[in-house]
DNA sequence: TTGAAAGCGCTAACAC
DNA sequence: GTGTTAGCGCTTTCAA
């Protein structure tokens, strides 16, 4: 591992100079000069120091993402996209899980261990609006998320009062009329709970249907014991439902469970709409009707806008940029 | 962001030496000296470059992980374990995909970027027996999985065999005689299928009971469709079964799903075994009876063994760390 | 077309 | 207890 430059060209015959310019393909060299630096590159299996270039470049090569958890299915696959885009623009990333924590979340954007890359894409869940200040940083950054809006930074995002109000859209075009939520975060304004639940309202609202808080659920987290444990009390509560839009898949996987349990047929007395478009949502038993928030699009966007900022286009104000949502009809919500 | 060592050390009269001497917490400095240059410190909100200090160093502070494809539930779970306990041990860490894919993992090995991290752990599953030696890479590497053994690396990984017969005679122990296979891989001998199915074959024969290859289902992937489609299958040829062992628990998932959807009743009619002990295992219908091969064990060993490496115990042999295994009882598979 | 040399920001001998 | 200085391996003016 400690071949040099120096070895190289001492082999070559040439000077350090010479062979760097092989390396970076310098157009005018000499194709003998060429071929003899090339043998001793091959001979001695140099590898160039990538830290040693980039701290002459002051690049690394290297982007940050920062989310929760890979261990919640809709992070893993956004992870999954996110470095695939990155691979195919010959960046590598760093992932960092920051456990949805607030404390962890502001320390991290203050992290010098983010200086091992040219830029971070975030996915705060901790943060509020109020830590909007704190997204003021010195390098390059792009946000995912709605837990904050308005930023000082370029924005890539959902159009989740959209998507939801479409998604409860779908399910009163069945003729369903009395739709339980879960998954909904009690006294929040902002953030995706509180967003999808306001499409859920309007879609309610446009169809002139009452807004009813005894079939609405709340949770705190959105694992499926959650969707699960938040059904469960529905139930207990008596209210009657003939739909239920789960805020996440997560969530109404868990709740379709136990609505099943309970004797309840999907869809026949119960329709199930959730919230992510995961892969998984294609494979419940029934399969899980759900929304594409655009997670592919997302993911190709924030690279390809980190990828920009990093390349100098300091200037543009930021952006906010959003996905366009489809609706994936599956079998526990049914056209007709 | 161009605030280095000497602006430091100007504005608070002093050497770069002392400024580093502080930044490190060499235990000689007069207080005085270490106050004022920790009040310029702050004032030029100062940070280290930390490409600079791996330069001198010889050290990045980061490890890369590379897997298959973070949207498979099981490496995103592993991921999620192995960047817990690498940030545990102040250590980052770079996800890389390689899509299962044999050409992109021996290219991976040779990759310089992965001059940027001091070591690697590698998850192939596309490599096999035939390509150990080009694990005898000059980087503290780890290996997992089942795809290589007895290479020139540390090898942490589960007792697949073992596990694998401990979850067929879970399934003989409640009287199930005809155990149909999910997952199989054609003509394999190594691998975790290969292996899993030798542990299926061992209980098997210590019950005295003949292997029938009409009700072993081969699929080529491990997604839950390909669990769906094996299930499928075996259900065409008509062979008769009182219970499945998935060689994991996406196929489990997959093949219950289509059981279920063929009339018969999990586990009244039919029981079911996963492996790999996946958080959403707990939450299907019913519940899945499954194997933790020790999967937390295993992200914990690799990154433990990992530094260890990285921190010089280069004399030591390759080593071959196993973890233990336990099964999950649920619902799809009860005793008695 | 190629070589010499400066320096990216930091650490660590070695001096004082 | 603190300062000087030589590199880590590379890229890049500037000369030749």
């Amino acid at each position: 591992m400690a071949v040099t430059l120096h070895d190289v060209a001492r082999l070559a015959s040439v000077s350090i100079k010479t062979v760097s310019n092989v390396i970076n393909d310098y157009p005018h060299i000499r194709p003998a000069t060429r071929e003899k630096v090339e043998a001793a590159i091959a001979e001695l299996g140099y590898t160039p120091n990538l830290t040693a270039r980039n701290l002459r470049s002051g690049r690394t090569g290297a982007i940050a993402l920062a989310l929760p958890d890979l261990g919640l299915p809709y992070f893993a696959e956004l992870a999954a996209l996110v470095i695939q885009e990155a691979e195919a623009a010959g960046v590598v990333v760093l992932v960092e899980q920051t456990g949805a924590d607030r404390t962890r979340e502001l320390d991290l954007l203050r992290s010098p261990r983010l200086k091992l890359t040219d830029g971070l894409i975030f996915s705060p869940l901790g943060m509020g609006q109020q830590d909007a200040a704190a997204l003021d940083v010195s390098f390059p950054l792009v946000l995912l998320g709605e837990r904050i809006f308005d930023g000082p930074a370029d924005h890539v995002t959902m159009r989740n009062v959209e998507a939801a109000r479409a998604a409860t859209e779908h399910l009163l075009a069945q003729g369903r009329r009395r739709i339980a939520v879960v998954g909904a975060h009690e006294g929040e304004v902002l953030g995706s709970a509180a967003l999808r639940l306001q499409g859920y309202r309007a879609a309610l609202e446009a169809a002139g249907i009452g807004y009813d808080e005894t079939i609405i659920g709340y949770t705190t987290l959105w694992h499926r014991a959650n969707g699960a444990d938040s059904m469960r009390e529905l139930l207990a509560r008596g209210g009657e439902f003939d739909a239920v839009f789960g805020l996440n898949d997560t969530l109404a996987l868990g709740a379709m469970r136990v609505l099943q349990e309970s004797g309840r047929r999907v869809p026949d007395d119960v329709a199930v709409v959730g919230f992510d478009g995961l892969d998984e949502a294609a494979y419940s038993i029934p399969s899980l009707t759900t929304v594409d928030p655009g997670r592919a699009w997302i993911a190709k966007t924030a690279v390809s806008t980190l990828l920009e900022r990093i390349a100098g286009a300091v200037e543009v104000p930021a952006r906010t940029l959003l996905a366009d949502y489809s609706i994936l009809e599956r079998e526990s919500a049914p056209s007709a």
